[in-house]
DNA sequence: CAATTAAATCGTTTATTTACGATATACAAA
DNA sequence: TTTGTATATCGTAAATAAACGATTTAATTG
């Protein structure tokens, strides 16, 4: 990416909401989301059968919303149920909110 | 990026959502926009003069901001002034409440 | 019309993202 | 212990993003 020699540090509220919105910045993960919030949880397999992608790009995709915080996954052998990270998902909130105020 | 043969389509609704995600979904646009909230506008130079970033640089994340519409740019030769675009950030306020309630 | 000034755009490099198929992993049941 | 099933991870290709310096553009002023 050819970055400035010393890394730019910014504050930890504008790292954090820059990286929830990263997860929120592609249409997929967001009806990821709408179905989650919808009937609560599912299994990565639910969602491929929703949506035209292969099954590793689901996985793909529920990753990085994990990774964001944004989800959570409970084994439930040999599935994966994936819920809303309600703790986060409130601090998603809160953090936009105070955004756009 | 490869994409699966025929394009999927999404709701109007997510697209935008992801579309206005995107945009904030680097912390250096984050930071202007904060700084536009503060002083309701600025130009492209006092951007420059605040990040330690090419200027091109700073052009370019305001060309994002501006094609997601969260900014508007106004000719105040030789400047630009660059401001919030009221409109769509209450859109965009009202989309993310919205999804997170 | 020429010069100045501020910002945009161009061309390039490197990193990251998105997608896929193929393969590996983890656990339950036989 | 082997088999089956659901999901993750790997490897890869193509697209997009992020950064830079150099150049161009647009408008004002001399």
């Amino acid at each position: 990416m050819k970055r400035t020699i010393e890394n730019i540090t910014y504050k930890k509220d504008t790292e954090e909401l820059a990286r929830f919105a990263k997860a929120l910045g592609h249409p997929t993960r967001i009806e990821i989301l709408k179905h989650l919030e919808n009937q609560s949880c599912c299994f990565t397999g639910d969602l491929v059968e929703v949506f035209p992608l292969a099954q590793s790009t689901i996985s793909q995709h529920l990753k990085e919303l994990k990774d964001a915080g944004l989800i959570d996954g409970e084994l439930k052998p040999p599935k994966i149920k994936y819920c809303i990270d309600e703790k986060n998902w409130k601090k998603a909130k809160k953090i936009f909110t105070k955004f756009f105020s």
